[in-house]
DNA sequence: CTGAAAGCGCTAACAA
DNA sequence: TTGTTAGCGCTTTCAG
């Protein structure tokens, strides 16, 4: 590899006058910035980010800390930062951790020890107490998920909203005997969709039923469809299902063309997140769209920001963005013989 | 942020103590060990990574370069190698190129300059200059898309023959006005795809005819929905369409729906590649599934051992993976009417 | 078993 | 306008 050494050799310069042309120092004349520069391209010249770095200068890697890339929620999450922080000559590294608190932990290390100028993460359930303490070290914001112990910046999604306000599409067709299939309450959001749920219901005084509702990890298609399966073997199965994550709704969508359910008029069914193809399902999913990219735009200029000139406090940032009910097919009013029974 | 300096000073030790101890060098005593590693974590000690790498130690990072993370070939790609990575202690770098050969060759440079360990890439249509003299430095491999500029390592898909099996399945279904829309030639992928096209149509002596070919920007699925509008809109329309990359199958599936064309009636479709989505569409469509992952996970353990064994010589490697149709519902016989006219 | 010192590539303070 | 020198945090001789 080529250094500033071997220009300075190359020119019978010194280090010093070799570095400051190659920084446009103006004590440089142009002729000698000209003949440095020239050399520099012959010999193919790259500096040295590391030995920068030893002097203080800023890094300029941001680690993107993930569940999982294959997620639309989180490549559309990745794309927009990654179309922001290449605008601003930072570099994401790509982070995922499968839920596993343990691979966190280890990439939080990883990140700590390049000294990564900041994290955006969407915690996993239950981060490790070093997890905590590496991300005091490092200035970062949450993104989706939030765990109070990882600080007070945050953007996300209304999660109780998008849930109270799918569930109250169905209520408003007549459903009430409405299954809920989810993501477990040890998740910040999974407790808060579970609560929008819930609060629609109470809402409109119709009892919670327990065995309606089916929670599972939140990256499982194979577990809501199995779920989906199970609501539908009931004695008095739902009329209607509202989905609390992306990959439960293609999970269930999954499951209900194998089990040759006919949507609308046996089961109404709410989608979480709208992506490429819930348009197309059976007669069209009605969904919740929730505004991912908006998020993470608005996330990643904030965070950028943040980095550009640090804050002399701490001082918390949260930003819940709503979705909106897209009506298409899969939702309507339940049938007669349901709606009579639960009269 | 805390050093070995640190420690040293906390426990009365020297620096190289301290480093020797946190190597683990069995010139040191065990009990100086527990007592230095017990300061660390109490002190909250990360290791330096720049500091490490100028002493020579090799980069932990790895870059992954590719067009867009939205695709599902590259979201399942940049999954794939990260689980790879991760369990080999690499770290994934994303950089996302948007087709933009000077935004490939910003990308290039910071990886450079972080001296990357390695480069994973599927390169724009046109790799500037630059961009191949710093692959040079690094060691790298191609991925999907090929440039015999950019060395003669590679893993990819069998894009011609894939083509060549979606158009032949057509051809034995009776098609003769068969439509192609895909990415320019200037891609070699899609050079190669639209060279299976042609030769299926060969093999059975179907004259081509370029007015049924559509290519367009392979990120664009707008310009495939324009496309099939205006193939369904020529005085002779074709029976069927085959489609040359998953974004243009994305925006063709679109645009079919918006104009209520009925599939496979009055058109049949063969999609490119299989994701989430594709099975519900209309009928179902019937598509070239391919092998992304497993290209991406062998390719990965393959570049892997490579870094971490560098071999003495650069022994050109290539794996084109080939794909499979998945017959669905999207075609059929051509209309009666259309099969005479072109008999 | 432990310490002192050098040096990786670069920048910045200090000289000239 | 250019050169000399020191030092960032770490590993690695070379000495004790």
């Amino acid at each position: 590899m080529v250094t500033t050494k071997d220009i300075a050799a190359h020119l019978q310069l010194s280090v010093s006058t070799v570095g400051r042309a190659l920084a446009n120092d103006t004590r440089i004349s142009e002729e000698t910035k000209a003949r440095v520069r020239q050399a520099a391209s012959e010999l193919g010249y790259v500096g040295n980010h590391a030995a920068r770095m030893m002097r203080g200068a800023p890094s300029n890697v941001v680690g993107l800390v993930i569940p999982d890339i294959r997620n639309s929620f989180y490549y559309t999450i990745a794309h927009e930062l990654s179309a922001i922080m290449a605008g601003e000559d930072y570099q994401l590294m790509l982070a995922e951790t499968f839920d596993d608190r343990l691979i966190e932990r280890r990439h939080l290390r990883e990140l700590s020890a390049s000294r990564a100028a900041g994290v955006v993460i969407a915690p996993t359930p239950n981060p490790h107490n070093d997890s905590v303490g590496m991300l005091r070290g490092m200035p970062h914001v949450q993104l989706l998920r939030r765990h109070a112990s990882l600080g007070a910046q945050w953007f996300g999604l209304d999660d109780q909203r998008a849930l109270q306000d799918a569930t109250t599409h169905l209520l408003d067709l007549g459903h009430t005997r409405i299954a809920y299939i989810g993501a477990p309450a040890d998740l910040p959001t999974g407790r808060e969709r579970l609560e929008g749920y819930h609060q629609a219901l109470r809402d409109r005084s119709v009892p919670i039923r327990s065995n309606l509702v089916e929670l599972g990890p939140p990256a499982s298609p194979e577990h809501a469809r199995e779920a989906v399966r199970r609501l539908l073997n009931r004695p008095s199965p739902p009329t209607a299902v509202v989905l609390g994550s992306v990959l439960h709704t293609v999970g269930v969508l999954d499951g209900l063309l194998e089990m040759d359910v006919d949507v609308p008029s046996e089961l109404s069914v709410v989608g979480f997140g709208d992506q490429s193809g819930f348009s197309w399902w059976g007669p069209g999913l009605t969904t919740i769209s929730l505004p991912i990219g908006d998020v993470a735009t608005s996330c990643g200029l904030w965070f950028i920001r943040r980095l550009n000139n640090p804050p002399a406090g701490n001082d918390p940032y949260e930003s819940a963005s709503v979705g909106w009910l897209v009506p298409r097919g899969s939702t309507a009013a339940p049938p007669a013989v349901t709606r009579e029974r639960s009269a």
